[in-house]
DNA sequence: GTTCGAACATTGTGATCACATTAGCGGCGT
DNA sequence: ACGCCGCTAATGTGATCACAATGTTCGAAC
């Protein structure tokens, strides 16, 4: 019975580009929708439902979730079912932790590297937060806050740390948008033109001062929501 | 014609555990050879060549490859060709810094939850070192170090960051054997015995001073080579 | 002798097929 | 009525095949 493959969530589709690979199309808007929340903890995907829902042959798909396995964004558990990781509290504080320490060590860097037309690309994706917030656009304000951090550690050539960024983002996001939604709409405040404000100094004290603010402040958020890791305890 | 696969390295084998997929014993077998520096920076895996020599077929080759990739081991040209990365001097300061970033701040949580037992394996691995690095084994030296490092952070339940710390093994791995074996036997003191007097005292700080001094030891090791990095230039 | 081009070999990719393992379920026995 | 066992559907895995793209080599034209 192929219902048995229908799934309760709808896939943020991505038109796929002539020149990409189709591994790398599932990849990425897999990834996209994981980023966003679109997938739930807990969750489970399947290899041929994917390909299903997706009409493409299982093959990319399985590349696709290995490497999403890789990099801590699924879970392949024992009866090789993979499913999208639960959440709870040490878990999410450690994440936390090792965001600020490597993202304010990636914009500490990054600093020496800023360019004038660096400046004003990250004030328009800052511009593209505010509409996403103003719109109430939850997923949207995810994946622009993220383009606005990559574009900030990127800007370093030798950058080494984002794609290790990329898998804590990754690992949070499925649990972070049921934070965000959440959220009263007014806590949606980021510390983003403070960054700017450092950039613009060239101060680098500030610059990871805002990094961590910016961060701290969805951890803030996020704990002060009681009882937000129940909402997946009994799930799996 | 078959020989344009042959290969100008020797792997070194790694017995298939039954209950391993196949494509999970190529990675770890190919994961282990880059660590211990077998295939060298610059040098190009190809999925049929390997499949070969490792007797199955390019499948689980792929998806090997591909996770390899994903963790920044091999690295995929536009070619689609696959390569193990070449090493700069910037990206090895950087990979460096992450290091020690990363390391400290898990070897400080993982302390709380260190025990006896813990302690006494930690001794017994290091006296593996200390036997590979009188025997000369060169590959041995990399491959328990970081069995050392890794035995020690995993000790926290909660630990995350060892799949980032790997990560960085991997691509500092085929650079650093070519680094060690250039180095006088009398360089290769580690500091792991000030680590495990850290862990008896309980000290935070001395535990974090001593990585902190193992991971510079390596660095300042290398940085004594001149022209280290030109080995692997033209070879691309 | 040099250079351009066409034929060939090799490689990565994706689809399809076959098989082992596992989960889900219904029936049988106690 | 409860629990154990076997059957069936579904899933992940690996192999083989077909194809497109890339790299290489050999030969012809100037």
């Amino acid at each position: 019975m192929k219902a048995s493959r229908s799934t309760n969530f709808e896939l943020r589709m991505l038109e796929k580009a002539p020149h990409l690979r189709t591994h790398q199309w599932v990849y990425q808007l897999l990834r996209r929708n994981l980023l966003c929340g679109r997938i739930s903890p807990g969750h489970a995907l399947t290899i041929r439902g994917l390909a299903q829902m997706l009409q493409v042959s299982p093959m990319p798909v399985r590349e696709a979730l290995h490497r999403l396995a890789s990099e801590g964004a699924v879970e392949v558990k024992d009866n090789r079912r993979v499913i999208v990781p639960m959440m709870t509290a040490e878990k999410f504080n450690e994440l936390c932790d090792l965001r600020i320490l490597l993202e304010t060590h990636a914009a500490g860097t990054a600093l020496p590297h800023i360019k004038a037309s660096d400046i004003t690309e990250l004030e328009r994706i800052d511009g593209q937060i505010d509409a996403a917030v103003e719109a109430g656009q939850v997923e949207e304000i995810s994946l622009t806050n993220h383009d606005f951090h990559r574009r900030l550690y990127s800007t370093n050539p030798h950058q080494i740390s984002v794609p290790l960024i990329e898998s804590l983002w990754l690992q949070l996001g499925p649990f972070s948008r049921i934070a965000i939604s959440k959220l009263e709409k007014t806590y949606l405040v980021d510390r983003h033109v403070e960054a700017i404000a450092a950039l613009r100094k060239g101060n680098a004290d500030d610059l990871c001062r805002a990094i961590e603010a910016d961060i701290r402040d969805g951890i803030a958020s996020v704990k002060s929501l009681d009882g937000i890791y129940d909402v997946f305890k009994g799930v799996a």
